[in-house]
DNA sequence: CCATAGTTTCAAAAAGATTTGAAACTTCCG
DNA sequence: CGGAAGTTTCAAATCTTTTTGAAACTATGG
C-alpha cells in the first residue's frame, strides 16, 4: 500500500444516509436563514468519523472549490466547524463542532440577539417621538392617533423583550445544562392541555 | 365637503414613526424568512387607527397594485391581516390582526412545525437505515462508522425533539396566557447566571 | 345588460443571492 | 530561490425570488 497512513477512509461518495441526513439539515438551515450549502458541509463533517480536507468535501458534496473555501470560512466564523491539524498533512483538515446545543446558543446569541436589540431600540426611538408629538400638537385628531399608536409599539416592544428574554434564557441555559428548560416546557404544555 | 364620512384621513404619507417602525419590522420579518414588503404592509395597518384600502397601501409605501394585492393575500392566508367591509364603500378595507401573541402562535404551529416534523421523521429514518446496517454488515470498519453516525444523528433527533417540545409549548401558551412563560423564562436565566 | 370601479393574475423584467472557475496568493520544501 | 500543493479571492455566470404592469376578471349600480 503505497497510501499515506492518514487517508484511511478515502470513500469518495456519500452512504444514502449522510446523504439524507446533509439534505435535511441543508433545508433546515436554509430555512432558518442560512445557506444549504453550510447546511451540507456541516453534516457531512459531523457525520464523519475524522477530519476531512477541503477537497474530501469538494469530491462528496459536487462543489467548486471556490464554494467550499467560502462556505468552509463562513462556518468557522459562526464556530460551528474547526480547523484540525494531522500530523504530516500538508492540507488543512476539518471538523464539525459536535455540542450541538453550545453551537446553536452561540448562533442565537449573535445573529438573532443584535436582530432583536435593534428592533427593541427602533420602538424605543419611536415611542420617544411619539410622546413628542402628544405633548406638541393641539389638534386632538393628531393627538388620537398618537395615542394609539404609542399604545400598539408598546405591544410591540413587549413582544420583543419577551424575545429577548427567551433567547437569554436559551443561551444561558446552554452554558449549563438544557434539561430544566426542557422540562418546564413540556410542563407548560400539558398543564395548558388540562385547563382547557 | 364633498368627501365621504369614511374617508376622515386622506393622508397619504407615511409619518417619520410609521415608517421607521415598517422598516424595522420588514427586516424582522424578512430575518425570518417573510418577504420584507408583507412587514411593511402589515405594520402600516397595524398602526393605523382604521382599516385602509389596498389603493391607499399602494400609494403610502409606494408598491404596485400587483403586488399590494399579492401582499395582502398571502398575509391574510397567515390570519394576520383581515378584510373589513365599510358599509356604504365599494373597495375592501384591510385591518391588521392586533392580537401578536396569537399572530405569532400561529405562524409558529404552521410553518415551523412542519419543518420540525420532517426533519424527525428524517432522523428517525436514517437511524432505522443505520441499525439495519449496523445488523448485517460484518466489516469492523463499516460497523464502528455505523456506530458513530448512529450516536450522531441521536443527538440531532433530541435537538429536534426538544425544538418541537418548544413549539408545542409555546403555542399553547399562546391560547392562555404568556405570563407563566415569561416569568419563567426570566427567572431560569438569573437562576443560571448565579449559580456560574 | 352595460359601464365602471376595483381586484387578481401572470408573463416578463428587475433585483438579489449563490456558485463558478480561473488567477492571485501563501506556504512549505528541496 | 523555484516550484508544487493548497487556499483564497472575486468578477462573471447562473439560479431564485420578488416586483411590475398591463390584461383578464369580478361585482355592483344604473
Amino acid at each position: 500500500m503505497a497510501r499515506s497512513v492518514k487517508n484511511a477512509g478515502d470513500k469518495r461518495a456519500l452512504m444514502p444516509t449522510e446523504l439524507a441526513v446533509s439534505d435535511v439539515i441543508g433545508r433546515l438551515i436554509e430555512f432558518w436563514g442560512f445557506k444549504r450549502n453550510m447546511g451540507r458541509v456541516w453534516s457531512v463533517l459531523y457525520l464523519s468519523p475524522d477530519p476531512l480536507s477541503a477537497d474530501d468535501l469538494r469530491q462528496v458534496l459536487q462543489l467548486s472549490s471556490g464554494a467550499v473555501s467560502m462556505t468552509l470560512s463562513e462556518l468557522s466564523r459562526w464556530g460551528v466547524v474547526r480547523k484540525v491539524w494531522i500530523q504530516g498533512e500538508r492540507k488543512d483538515f476539518y471538523a464539525a463542532e459536535v455540542q450541538l446545543w453550545r453551537m446553536i446558543s452561540r448562533v442565537f446569541n449573535e445573529r438573532e440577539r443584535s436582530e432583536i436589540i435593534a428592533a427593541i431600540d427602533a420602538f424605543e426611538e419611536a415611542l420617544a417621538t411619539i410622546e413628542r408629538t402628544k405633548k406638541s400638537t393641539t389638534d386632538p385628531a393628531v393627538r388620537a392617533r398618537a395615542e394609539l399608536q404609542h399604545e400598539r409599539i408598546t405591544q410591540l416592544l413587549k413582544l420583543a423583550k419577551l424575545g429577548k428574554g427567551l433567547l437569554d434564557a436559551l443561551v444561558s441555559t446552554a452554558k449549563i445544562d438544557a434539561e430544566p428548560l426542557v422540562r418546564f416546557l413540556l410542563g407548560a404544555r400539558s398543564e395548558a392541555s388540562h385547563r382547557s
